[in-house]
DNA sequence: AGCAAAATCACCCGATCGGGCATTGATCGC
DNA sequence: GCGATCAATGCCCGATCGGGTGATTTTGCT
């Protein structure tokens, strides 16, 4: 038995990347009050360890193949509603973040943070805190009055930045076109965007898209 | 002096990520062949480390802030013909790849790769051979027909993704609107998008922006 | 129950787009 | 030199898009 200490945080790791696991659990067993008791490698695995292990602390990534961060988060902040998570992913994008922070996530860093912000963040979410990377903080205080995009519109985008027509997106959603269009003004609206082009882009860019 | 072996691999890291590069390391320094001889968080940063360690080889992520790691590949191969470099990065997407082997990397590797797979590409790469990521060989295998895209289309495609009408980029890059219809019109036949919003979509898939 | 918000559908119209077809220079390789 | 290739340009025209305005229904929340 390596771990001696009792009082020692518990640390299940979430990441799609081998090697970026490996970094974590480095950083996390160079301080002495914490341990990595266990790893993922997609969204699935992550929600099966944590009812296995019941860690302290989750460190989940959002992009991970087959069931991702968002979808692993919501489980298990459903099925444990005290669970601490944490998000710890590449990408900041102001609408990936809150929707992170409503389903159950209780910090959002990113990968460019030093060990010693992560292992910060750890111990502030363990203290009950909140903790928002000063970047995304930015990011969302700067869209702060932009209201979010519903999951028909989303629909809606995910259609156009395909390549449908309007009355293609109708017939495929079964609505008429002149719904599809009102979505899409509506949309368009929101963020801002001068055409539909532009709209997929900067849904893109704020995180609206899975990518 | 840590480092006894004259005829260890000399390696050089370049990731934005701090965490990553820890990974890294650790993958590295746990093999008796290899030692990493330095670290750079930007492509500006790994382009002056190069010059100043002469690394055996470089393992280098794209995304990086300021220089990108396409632009350091670029000036690290220029200035160094032998040099070997491996990318090391996240996302596939046969034209980013196709840039980075022309432009003087010697494999492309995704951060999904093992700690032995990257072992692995370092020692081939060493031994004169080339590698590419399974995953995106078959990517660009099943692109192998399809044409790049020139500068002039990249510039027109990135306005089209912010929301530019033709008549504006035409005023933008100085050349009339049908000039402009005539290259995107191209661009699409190249892509196969069924329109401009689908030609964004299937560029930014394919690695033709910088994102 | 009752109000607010979101979703749906409808019509008009000017601007923009995408396809087809043809012409001019300029650069490049043979 | 000369054909080849490509960027640039022009015009036509039907399809699509984006804006404005208004009405009805459904949903959610109090």
């Amino acid at each position: 038995m390596v771990t001696g200490g009792a009082d020692r945080i518990r640390v299940l790791i979430a990441d799609d990347h081998p090697i970026m696991r490996d970094g974590i659990a480095v950083a996390l067993e160079s301080s002495p009050d914490m341990d990595v008791v266990g790893q993922a490698a997609d969204g699935a695995e992550a929600i099966v360890r944590f009812r296995e292990l019941h860690p302290d602390v989750a460190l989940i990534d959002l992009q991970m193949p087959g069931v991702d961060g968002l979808q692993a988060i919501h489980a298990i902040s459903a099925e444990f509603p005290q669970a601490r998570i944490i998000v710890l992913t590449s990408y900041p994008g102001d609408a990936r973040v809150k929707r992170a922070l409503t389903l159950g996530a209780n910090a959002y860093m990113l990968k460019t943070a030093t060990r010693e912000e992560i292992l910060g963040a750890i111990r502030s979410v363990m203290n009950g805190r909140r903790v928002v990377a000063t970047e995304v903080a930015g990011e969302i205080a700067s869209h702060a009055w932009s209201e979010m995009l519903s999951d028909r519109e989303l629909s809606v985008l995910r259609l156009v930045a395909t390549g449908h027509t309007n009355k293609r997106i109708a017939d495929i959603l079964c609505v008429s076109e002149d719904t599809v269009k009102a979505r899409l003004k509506n949309i368009m609206t929101k963020l801002g965007a001068l055409d539909r082009t532009h709209a997929v882009t900067l849904a893109r860019n704020r995180g609206f898209f899975d990518g």
